[in-house]
DNA sequence: AATGAAAATGATTGCGCTATCATAATTATG
DNA sequence: CATAATTATGATAGCGCAATCATTTTCATT
């Protein structure tokens, strides 16, 4: 016994739609002068029209309070100006910084974004997916290469400009911006191996990208000779606490490692914390590494050795090539593939 | 029935255009052999469809990958299913945790973000604003009280749903979830002056709202009879470095105080690194007060206190209001104001 | 002036979807 | 069984804008 819904009220339901939606491009017209059209035109391609209709719409725009209605815009012209931005999470200081630059870069340009925090987790990832796809994004920027075989052809099918970020590897489903986390592994391991380190232990989430660091680095060490290596996982989102817990369980477990390699600096925090509570000097009875770079790395007492990505750069890069990508639409799609690289900082931890 | 209007015509448009913007609720029907509007109603509103219709949609759904567009159906129905946040950065955690809480929680209300960055930037926040207000969100969140008066006025014409997140006014556009800065400055000074301490200095940051904890803080300590406090001002954005900087300029222009009070604990821990750097003893040669309880203000040495907010909890009540509002649009909009609060958390450093 | 090219403006149509009203199919009621 | 009440489905008409093509105005050139 449910009440019948009820109608708009018949009194005036333009007035009062008017009211809440604001003027229309007719509206504009109206007030200025011109056509719709032409009141369009004013807007997005001033080039085409004359400096004296400009001028009229302007004062229109002006006077009645004008916000083109891009919901319209976009399905009429099948440009939303708006790109997805998949991440796994914001509340990650690496992810933030290329957020916000990214953002920054796209909106200079009048795009917008939209985001999709992907948490980790690869259930929603596609419900998240299809929901964000529902915007029509003109492009979209995820992040890592891991994602389902559907996803994958879905998008090279949908023809949208796709960037994949924070990672390289061999077949992009368009265009790539990141570096090589293998590289990162082999790298870390062979620089703390050359310092003299020759027992070593791992503290690494459990995500996609730091497991690859964390083979990658098993593969090196095994190649100087290096075969045990123990290890704690941490599932994600990883923690200060939870690096702390994890490396207390490995020296609890009886290893005595002389360097630990973490998969954040967060984490490596969490050891540094233990290593001082033992009352342990760092780097001589226990070295640390970190990942990330985060901006207080260098702060910290004592400062953490870690491997510095540049957000900031990462997400200009990204804004640059789709912006590109959106300028040059018919462009021969030149195979795209920046390396943004990393730097190992060596610090007082190891 | 004969085709009375013909669409597109000739060579492949159609093929074409299906094969970027992917099927429209017509294939589907076509698939499932039923009406369009039965495929938007079993999409939208399961309950108005029979058990078999429903199948038959799901069923044409998957076959022909549908992903319904949100540009069409906002501009339909009125209701774009965003709501479009506004926080002066992301790089800052308390925002990015408070961003994240609220998007967790509209998401699974099928709402999604579009995300304004202010960058503490008065000049862009209305040109952001009006290219943000063109997406039509259902709901807007806002960082602080203090917004022009054109946008006040364009917003509550506008008859969006509004919340003013981080801070108490007396006339707030429409619903507030925050908590009261001047609170916070008179509960500092109180507290610290509880404590013993009687020479303050502060380093602050310039945004609005630290300021005002600031002044409040100087009213109480002026009620104290506490007059002189040394002041060093940050430019935004606030960094450990800046505040390193910002209280070592105080110190070398002679001030002792006993206790530096900060707008940040990034600020905060930039004190700390140059007390530290210095030999000083903390809290006894200098006691330092932070605001908004970093992740690691605990693990730090020697930990911080702090001011600790939620931004889980304001994300998490924000949402609410917004879905209460959205939910029930008609009812009476009785003026909401949630009080979050905050705790004074007592550590090593003061 | 005459002519054509270019620039500026306009009329029409439909993007893909949902609100609205109308109708058909089902169930409840006496 | 007829009738009313209740579903379930469908037809139609826009939402506000830009693509497209058609038309008018302006300007340069002969």
């Amino acid at each position: 016994m449910s009440e019948s819904k009820n109608k708009f009220n018949k009194d005036m339901p333009s007035a009062r739609r008017n009211q809440a939606s604001g003027a229309t491009l007719i509206d504009v017209a109206k007030v200025a002068g011109v056509s719709p059209i032409t009141v369009s035109r004013a807007l997005n391609r001033p080039d085409q029209v004359s400096e004296k209709a400009r001028e009229k719409v302007r004062r229109a725009v002006e006077q009645v309070g004008y916000i083109p209605n891009m919901l319209a815009g976009g399905l009429a012209s099948r440009q939303s100006k708006l790109v997805a931005i998949f991440v796994p999470t914001i509340a990650h200081p690496i992810f933030a910084e290329m957020v916000q630059a990214l953002m920054d870069e796209l909106s200079r340009a009048g795009y917008q974004a939209i985001l999709g925090l992907t948490g980790y987790q690869k259930e929603t990832e596609e419900t998240l997916f299809n929901t964000i796809l529902g915007r029509r994004p003109d492009g979209i920027v995820l992040t890592g290469t891991q994602h389902s075989e559907l996803m994958r052809r879905r998008l090279i099918a949908s023809g949208i400009p796709v960037v994949e970020a924070w990672d390289l590897c061999d077949d992009p489903i368009d265009m790539l911006v990141g570096f090589s986390h293998e590289q990162v592994g082999r790298e870390v391991a062979r620089h703390l191996y050359a310092k003299g380190y020759r027992r070593f232990a791992v503290v690494t989430a459990e995500d996609a990208r730091g497991m690859r660091r964390y083979h990658a680095l098993l593969d090196e060490l095994h190649h100087l000779g290096i075969d045990d290596v123990p290890t704690a996982f941490i599932p994600p989102p990883s923690s200060l606490n939870a690096g702390r817990e994890k490396v207390c369980e490995l020296l609890d477990a009886g290893h005595r490692p002389e360097v630990v390699v973490c998969s954040s600096d967060t984490v490596a925090q969490g050891v540094l914390a233990e290593a001082a509570s033992r009352g342990w000097t760092v780097p001589k009875d226990l070295a640390v590494m970190g990942f990330g770079e985060l901006s207080n790395a260098s702060q910290v007492y004592p400062s953490l050795s870690s491997v510095r990505l540049d957000g900031d750069r990462v997400g200009g890069q990204i804004a640059q090539a789709l912006l590109e990508r959106f300028k040059n639409p018919d462009a021969e799609i030149a195979p795209l593939r920046i390396d943004t690289g990393f730097t190992i900082v060596d610090r007082e931890s190891t």
